[in-house]
DNA sequence: ACAGTTAATCGTAATTATACGATTAAACGT
DNA sequence: ACGTTTAATCGTATAATTACGATTAACTGT
């Protein structure tokens, strides 16, 4: 007998354990923006920048203005980084409370 | 002047930072291998009975026997867990070395 | 008001991921 | 040897991701 879910929509976690539903999303959209190597190259970047504007990204990196943009959007919907509108630029910078968490849930991941 | 690469392949980090090529590597594996919500689901069952075979995981989940088979292989190949046979059965287990190694360089990000 | 700068969004093509059922392969029990 | 059990792989449909150029929107400076 098959089952017939074509999504996960529907889980119902059956074993106790210790994350919510607010930490398994956190886990999910966190590890999914960091999987990819344009946007840990961002990452770094920014990390080593402390802030920077996505000018200075797209002149680092070897992708279009809008595929970066694109990715900034990732990292931002994940809340990996925040963005700040600064007149015509926009400022990034890297989320310090989001990442501690997700830092956190990994831990007890082990 | 737009640039024509199609891919981050030649990604030549200019800022210096502390992260080697297999670093990246692993932090991109194990991020991408995380980053979806059965594979999490998967993973803590996991944790939660310390080993078990593919058949439990077919039982819990709601997907079929050659989708849960993927993910595991994907989580295989990305380091995240160990797959022993058994017989005519796999157990697999949580790789303890390759996450307490992806926690430490998450937490080299922060 | 208008040209320039900066970044987001739109439209789209190509690739990758996710899911399924069906089939195959390997080991076990009888 | 033969059927059973277990999990991997194959073939395939659909959805999501990733990339691009073009366009749009918003703020600046003159």
């Amino acid at each position: 007998m098959t089952k017939k879910l074509n999504s996960i929509e529907s889980f119902i976690p059956c074993c106790i354990d210790e994350f919510t539903e607010e930490d398994r999303d956190i886990l999910v959209s966190v590890s999914k923006a960091l999987g990819n190597e344009a946007r840990i190259e961002i990452y770094n970047f920014l990390k080593m920048s402390g802030v920077c504007m996505t000018g200075q990204l797209v002149d680092h990196l070897p992708l279009a203005q809008s595929t970066i943009s694109q990715h900034l959007s990732v990292l931002k919907k994940a809340g990996v980084i925040i963005g700040n509108i600064e007149g015509t630029a926009t400022n990034y910078c890297i989320n310090q409370e989001r990442m501690k968490r997700y830092h956190q849930l990994i831990g007890q991941m082990i």
